[in-house]
DNA sequence: CCTACCGATCGGTAGG
DNA sequence: CCTACCGATCGGTAGG
């Protein structure tokens, strides 16, 4: 018997795919993407292991969708945050948009962190390429900071890859019920631009 | 025919099993935990699937050694560091001593970090247990630095969680052919103290 | 350390 | 979205 109408069907419809991507993304983070079957993404859904395959074309189809659905979003954050005139002032907007996206979604930036090493190509090297565009932009922010007198001169690569390191490490601890978005950003920016160490005055 | 002394297989034995732990750990790290099988391990050895179970229990066992290796070292380094008196000292040796073990081990350091969650029951709970003792002992290094007047008023727990994860993220890219540990910990420690900022004078 | 082998589970397909 | 099913591969054991 059918006598739902075709406009609730539809929306069963997307809700079940969204409800697939979102238990999905939950057990890639607690598991591991290899960790979990399609078996258990069924069971979490409420549906049979096939059905799975009526919403995406494969177990990796999901990981792809989760890892460059994230990329996306960090890239446009960051082209926002480039946009500002200093280079101090380009840094400042590109960790608080850094910051949205990954309090946004902590799963998933927590799963495009340690899962995008088990996408098949071409969609490894895809991705490889956007992360490491993503870093040389970071790093090209501070790089302009120290030539302009703002930044001190450490090395741009270490001082890049220690702030990315920090910012990535908030999916994994970062909690909704416990930090507030406001208060992660000004705490990273004023540790990283200004340190943890009084000044004697 | 057995024409080898006794001595000699011994020495074998031993180049054996720490052949296949460091095939693992590479393996481990490249690929996942979950995503390597006991057949890969095997083939990079040299030596078939089943002789894995002559050197290991298993292939958790082997996971349990790197994870509970690496723990131990982490955990000795830290008490030495907390034998400074200042907790500006302590925190420094505490950033030095984490250096020095993740970048003489990088491969394990990265697999403990990426793939503790597959340990299973009571091990997964006693790897828990210490990584938040090393972190608790970090957030009150930090604390009784803000108490003495060192360190500024920013929340512990977020200035701990934003230092580890520079610290573990150094498993990721340190290059030993590239970075010297010395300038790792000089750069580290001076951004986390004094932050990228350069002082107006 | 090897050959031979096992039950369980994997991702995925056929057909409705 | 389901039932029925498949070939491949998994971690691990028996026995030498």
């Amino acid at each position: 018997m059918d006598t739902e109408p075709a406009v609730d069907k539809m929306k069963n419809s997307f809700s079940r795919k969204d409800e697939i991507f979102k238990q999905a993304t939950m057990l890639f983070k607690k598991r591991g993407y290899t960790a979990t079957s399609v078996r258990d993404l069924a069971q979490e859904s409420g549906i049979e292991a096939p059905s799975i395959y009526s919403h995406f074309k494969s177990k990796e189809d999901i990981l792809q969708q989760i890892c460059f659905g994230m990329a996306k979003a960090f890239m446009t954050g960051l082209s926002k945050a480039e946009k500002k005139k200093s280079p101090d002032d380009k840094l400042k907007a590109a960790i608080k948009a850094h910051i949205k996206v990954v309090t946004g979604n902590s799963d998933a930036s927590a799963v495009m962190w340690n899962e995008w090493k088990n996408l098949t190509e071409p969609y490894f090297d895809d991705f490889k390429t956007m992360i490491l565009d993503y870093e040389t932009r970071f790093r090209k922010i501070i790089k302009k900071g120290i030539k302009a007198g703002i930044f001190k001169r450490n090395n741009p690569a270490m001082a890049t890859k220690l702030l990315l390191s920090s910012l990535n490490g908030l999916a994994f601890w970062y909690d909704p019920g416990k930090h507030q978005a406001k208060d992660l950003n000004s705490t990273i920016t004023n540790i990283f631009f200004k340190g943890i160490v009084k000044r004697k005055n």
